[in-house]
DNA sequence: AACTTCTGCAACCGCAATGCG
DNA sequence: CCGCATTGCGGTTGCAGAAGT
């Protein structure tokens, strides 16, 4: 062993002594404190907390409130490593914490969780957020799992040592706070809060859900009003007049004061036309939602749970992630948009979001145009079903439909060389891209509204990012990252990335190593979709290249 | 330096869903 | 089925520090 290593393995030895020692030191100290025996301990770690401790007790003095002090916190840390999380209740009888069990389980799942992120958020992490609040409103919870869970397949499918990084751990209450005073910070400055490529996105996508009948979630079940952005993104009254709505529909305070929020750029159609009230909480029982609690592994241990052929924990097609439940209650529009890069490719300001969740929403797109209205938002474990599904009737489809596919795919890309390069119609993926443009793209009056649009939107976005100094630096670095990251928002580009057995059509062995890392899990969770897939013969199996 | 205002964050509260006897 | 206990979510509030005057 080198002297370093020795010294490295040293003080690892000694930090983790005094972080026990400290840990004991802080467990007696508030074991004296909660017997209000001795207070002089406490005082030398946070004087200023234990000051206003006792005001702070309610009840009959046993229960404390306000912040929390670094030895309660050891305490709590000492409780959980020692029995787990949950019943929190009996938190305070057996650690002698004079806090109650809500408390003690907001001070962990915020504060104390070892695998939480803390500090600022990241421009990506931002723009996740983002989108994320346009695709579902403020269901802060289900948001920071969603963070969670892409970050984990990411990391699952290697795809961590690419561009993408890793978001994990930010709380809901953390997304909720950042949210709110960005939220704040953007009406102070009279700038929408949503930016325009993500309207731009949502109006795609509603456009084409428009087309199909359907709605971004797949629902099929009742008509919906054309949704536009305005140009200066207010909502302007006749919208609800085209619309055949009256502002009796709506609380008129509410109203009001939903047209007072700048960003308020956009009625997403389950907006205004509510159609189910799922779930509102998910449940750590619920096993069509499994909670990650530290391995990736555990993500798809859910196989033999209820979700056949499903991924709910991705997409949360259990409810709330439906945006409409967040919707019929007035909270803050989400955008409703789950196309998100087909505008990109489409010439439109491309999305922002080099993110799963980008690959997420393309795929949907691709799943609605194909029927499957089930009512689930996509993810990359869909977006190989549904790569699976098209290779079945592949063979079906003549190869007109491919170059026909190819050419709208190309002509509408802002990157034609990309989208040749990656458009190989051998792709399975690229192939059901390019079907998705071909097929689904409208061609209806909307197109011309359509473009209009993206023109006013477009100049408002520059007036926008010379106004907004604070957004500038994030959107700047979405435009310049975007070509870069373009291969990451499709699928077609990234199943044909070395990852997925891609890689320009080379037949190394290592790519299927590659794509066992995908195909394991998977096939565990869809056995039936995959044993079907990767047993097709020839270069039409997306892994079998 | 003193005071006021602003801002962001941590924590609380109310409510609803779920678990369980 | 009912009622109680527990858990979790989303909205709101209060406080501490920063920024401005």
């Amino acid at each position: 062993m080198t002297p370093l290593k020795s010294l490295l393995v040293f003080g690892k030895i000694c930090s983790t002594l005094l972080i026990d020692s400290y840990m004991f030191v802080c467990h007696v100290c508030v074991m004296k404190m909660s017997n209000m025996t001795s207070e002089s301990e406490e005082r030398i770690n946070s004087p200023n907390d234990e000051a206003s401790s006792e005001r702070n007790m309610i009840g009959n003095g046993t229960l404390k409130k306000g912040p929390w002090t670094s030895a309660e916190d050891a305490i709590l840390v000492d409780y959980v490593n020692k029995n787990g999380e949950g019943n929190w209740n009996a938190v305070q009888k057996h650690s002698g914490l004079s806090r109650c069990g809500k408390s003690c389980r907001l001070r962990w799942a915020n504060h104390l969780r070892p695998d939480l992120k803390k500090g600022a958020f990241t421009p990506e992490e931002e723009r996740r957020i983002i989108e994320l609040h346009a695709k579902m409103g403020n269901k802060w919870a289900r948001m920071a799992i969603e963070l969670e869970l892409s970050s984990m397949l990411l990391a699952k499918i290697g795809m961590l040592e690419s561009r993408v990084s890793k978001l994990p751990g930010r709380t809901d209450n953390e997304i909720k706070n950042f949210w709110n005073t960005r939220t704040k910070r953007r009406q102070r400055a009279g700038l929408p809060i949503y930016p325009p490529d993500v309207c731009l996105q949502t109006l795609n996508d509603n456009t084409q859900s428009q087309n199909m009948g359907t709605f971004p979630n797949g629902d099929t079940s009742s008509s919906h009003p054309e949704i536009l952005p305005n140009n200066n993104f207010q909502i302007p009254a006749v919208e609800f007049k085209n619309l055949g709505l009256s502002h009796e529909l709506f609380a008129p305070s509410l109203l009001d004061n939903f047209l007072d929020i700048p960003g308020n750029t956009l009625l997403g159609s389950n907006f205004l036309f509510p159609i189910s009230h799922p779930p509102k909480r998910i449940r750590r029982s619920d096993p069509s939602y499994p909670i990650y609690d530290g391995g990736l592994n555990d993500i798809f241990q859910y196989e033999d749970s209820s979700f056949s052929g499903s991924h709910a924990f991705l997409n949360g097609n259990t409810s709330s992630s439906d945006p409409i439940s967040w919707a019929t209650k007035m909270e803050l529009p989400s955008l409703q948009y789950s196309s998100t890069q087909k505008m990109g490719s489409c010439g439109a300001p491309s999305s922002p979001l080099p993110s799963l969740e980008s690959v997420d929403t393309l795929i949907q797109s691709a799943l609605i145009g194909h029927q499957k209205s089930d009512n689930r938002n996509s993810g990359l474990l869909e977006a190989v079903l549904y790569e699976s599904q098209t290779l079945k009737t592949s063979n079906s489809k003549n190869s007109n439909s491919n170059s026909n596919s190819n050419d709208a795919a190309a002509a509408c890309s802002s990157d034609d060389d990309d989208w040749e390069a990656y458009g190989d119609p051998m792709s399975p993926l690229g192939h059901s891209a390019a079907s998705v443009f071909s097929e689904y793209t409208p061609h209806t009056s909307l197109d011309e509204h359509h473009d209009q649009s993206l023109e006013a939107i477009s100049v408002k976005q520059e007036a926008a990012a010379a106004a907004a100094a604070d957004e500038s630096g994030g959107q700047q670095l979405e435009r310049e990252d975007n070509d870069m990251m373009m291969k990451y928002c499709r699928p077609d580009l990234l199943l044909d990335s070395p990852w997925f057995g891609g890689g320009g059509g080379s037949t190394s062995t290592s790519n299927k190593d590659h794509c066992g890392l995908l195909i394991d899990p998977l096939s565990a969770l869809f056995p039936d979709d995959f044993c079907n897939v990767s047993s097709m013969p020839g270069p039409s199996s997306p892994f079998d290249v």
